[in-house]
DNA sequence: GTCGATGTGCTAGGAAAGTAGCACTCACGC
DNA sequence: GCGTGAGTGCTACTTTCCTAGCACATCGAC
């Protein structure tokens, strides 16, 4: 799996933008961003992250569709543990009590009945 | 709050050394980070950090001991709403489900039961 | 067929990031 | 008091990033 440390920032907003998506042209990637910067240099980006093996494109009529290498799976597993790492001193636990945060938007009753589901069959699969 | 989007590579690496350890000196800092560049580097870098708001120091001794602005909660709140817009399409309860994902190290019961404790008081609560 | 819109590739220049090195200060041991 | 070690500030250099611009290809409308 290739190093997501190595990305400059333009290139991370851009990664960013294609997982959130799944897949985007160039003129959608510069749609979607903020504070883009022009078409040229989007493109360039988009080649740079190929160079680097973060991005892949296949041809959809004459544009270019760009998709990311790393499964988003795989990606949101390492971002996880590495923020996880980062702001949680490791504990998932933690991350999960910021995740249920009444502060921010509230969840939906069946949103917290399935996440409950999901830690009972933890908690059945753990023993 | 600044904007953590504006850090290059290297002060991304460091700002996320600093949230992990609390604080650090020049020196801590480069024995912690992989791959680290020379003692003057670091320095020069933690200089920007300050310059962009993103860093403080406090002498200690003869040494600067550098702390991140933003508090870890307030930090860590972003990062993570970050990660499950981008990664799990705004959707906390996959992000949970990936946080007890099994194939990642084993939760212990006792986190287990109080994960389970703490959707329980989120359920009571959002009634 | 030719003009415009929408693609791409490529090149080159300016801005920012990353790095090393030197000069200086201060505390401590001899 | 003077050398040494550990700290800092600052400057200058190199590399990488970011960006715009131009040239060329293709498609569709007229």
């Amino acid at each position: 799996m290739p190093d997501f440390r190595v990305l400059s920032r333009r290139e991370r907003q851009i990664m960013d933008f294609l997982y959130q998506r799944g897949h985007a042209t160039a003129a959608e990637v510069q749609a979607g961003i903020e504070d883009a910067p022009g078409y040229s240099a989007v493109r360039a980006l988009l080649r740079t992250l190929e160079e680097k093996g973060m991005a892949m494109h296949t041809e959809e009529g004459r544009a270019y569709v760009f998709r990311p290498t790393v499964s988003r799976d795989q990606a949101r597993t390492s971002a996880l543990s590495h923020l996880v790492t980062t702001f949680f001193g490791g504990s998932r636990e933690q991350a999960v009590a910021a995740l249920l945060d009444p502060d921010g938007p509230g969840l939906s009753k069946d949103a917290l009945e399935r996440m409950a589901r999901l830690v009972e069959a933890a908690r059945a699969e753990g023993r």
